[in-house]
DNA sequence: CGGCATCCTGAGAGATACTG
DNA sequence: CAGTATCTCTCAGGATGCCG
């Protein structure tokens, strides 16, 4: 299992109970919102394809990470009974209805993370 | 010093050069957010009281969380020279910006995290 | 092909104590 | 008041290997 239970140790009054902190924690995930944007451009995609697709991930963490998505609602998955199997994978409405959300973080990201290298740099700078 | 080089060893093609994932390292931080959220609503305010602010956040990561977002050019920082000193933090127009799809995030969350606590609860049920 | 099971490392984060 | 220093623990996530 993954992403599961985080933290909770402490009685917190905020933190815990935040939908966007739940949602962060498992939005958040390395290879997370990757997924989600290539599932919503590219529609139902294998698992090899979507290996492929994503460069750098390890079939592991692909499998992780589609298995989370899967979990939550987000992704269905779909078994073809051929030997050796194929397993297809696509968004549901509601992972599809995320994907929205995500494109808005993705276009302040592509419009200002420039900005925040360069104020890391500076700040590095003067320290 | 936090959130800086997070992983880097392997020539990966896609992944560590993603502007979207460069944002989620920062505001996927357990508090990020939630800060970002109190200041854009409360305006500036002492170190202080973001603290009893933000139920649950200890002194250590309020502090080290502000000074991240201060050195990615999200939040300004101003002493007033008094004794004991007073330290008082705003979100700058960068900061301001991003509060808007974080509230477009926050919204899907708060309208959608209930199917997919829903969604978790039947697949760990089939399970 | 599409996964789990296992081991290991490093970063995020909490608790606590100290300082100008 | 507003932090910093240190210590510790958990967990995401990478590497590798086995299985139906």
């Amino acid at each position: 299992m993954t992403v599961q239970s985080k933290r909770a140790p402490r009685g917190d009054l905020f933190d815990v109970r935040c939908p966007t902190r739940d949602l962060l924690d498992r939005v958040g995930g390395k290879w997370t919102a990757m997924l989600v944007k290539l599932l919503d451009e590219a529609g139902e995609r294998r698992f090899s394809e979507l290996s492929r697709g994503a460069a750098g991930i390890s079939r592991k963490m692909l499998a992780s990470t589609l298995r989370d998505l899967e979990r939550d609602g987000l992704v269905s998955r779909r078994v073809q009974p051929t030997t050796p199997p194929s397993v297809y994978y696509e968004l549901t409405p509601l992972g599809r209805s995320l994907s929205e959300p995500l494109a808005t973080l993705r276009n302040w990201a592509e419009s200002n993370m420039r900005a925040v290298d360069d104020a890391r740099i500076e700040f590095d700078r003067r320290s």
